[in-house]
DNA sequence: TTAAGTGCAAATTATTTGCAGTAAG
DNA sequence: CTTACTGCAAATAATTTGCACTTAA
């Protein structure tokens, strides 16, 4: 069932040295499966196990998130006082915010363009840098 | 005590149409009260109006920094996943976020470019757009 | 065997809300 | 007067944690 050019799940964490257990293998499928990126929160990934038939609780889905953000396999954005979103396309690129739905989707990361970026203060480093575009329904005439 | 070219809190309420209240006038007062740009939690403005003297619950702090970001006077800033700061400077600028601390602070905005910004999907208008700049102290050889 | 991972339920943190009382227009 | 604002305490939402049990190495 799996293209062979796609990592595997068991694949994806290995190269980040992270045990292969049931739930792991069962997240990472859910999240990189069909080779396309995806944004979850705990809750819907949660929510996609329990679809998918594989148990799996929602606190283990939270520390599986975070260990493999930790780890570089995702990139977490957050956007709104509450939630964190993760996201398995962990380059630097932009996001669309929509504000009345909380929906979380990727802009084109190719058509920003940081010409020039504030310096660090002295002693610090930048560790990343999150470019939200929040977005609305553009009101009827 | 008040310098004449500032604005004074009550004006700062009046321009949006809010109700000055003995709470609404403490706080404000000690959001702009000498002219300085400042980010504030809500926890933190409740523990200066306390220092100040001013009795101002913290449901109140809450709903009062809601009020004043909704009418335009603040601008929010959501950082992490669980905190919101409320800046006074509610022009379009970028952030220092100091992953150690939590603290938010003031990236010069002349320093930012953004050379192209993605367009909005269809039907949708740009609100706001948040760039943070994630900062760490820089690991000592 | 043994340190890491998991599941539950309880704990925490940030924030919101219901509702009775108080004050601004 | 009358509607908005305030304060408290209880409610909620997202996330974390303590601890006994299970499993990968």
């Amino acid at each position: 069932m799996d293209h062979p050019t796609l990592p595997s799940a068991a694949d994806w964490l290995a190269k980040a040295g992270l045990r292969p257990t049931r739930q792991r293998l069962a997240l990472a499928h859910l999240l990189i499966g069909d080779g396309k990126h995806r944004h979850v929160t705990a809750e819907s990934l949660f929510e996609a196990a329990r679809r998918a038939g594989d148990p799996v609780s929602l606190a283990t889905v939270y520390n599986t998130l975070k260990v493999f953000s930790e780890a570089g396999l995702l990139r977490e954005i957050t956007v709104n006082g509450a939630k964190s979103y993760f996201d398995t396309d962990t380059s630097n690129h932009p996001h669309f915010f929509w504000e009345e739905t909380g929906d979380l989707s990727d802009a084109p990361g190719d058509e920003l363009e940081i010409a020039r970026l504030p310096e660090a203060p002295a002693g610090a480093e930048i560790s990343k840098v999150d470019v939200v575009i929040r977005v609305r329904q553009k009101a009827p005439a």
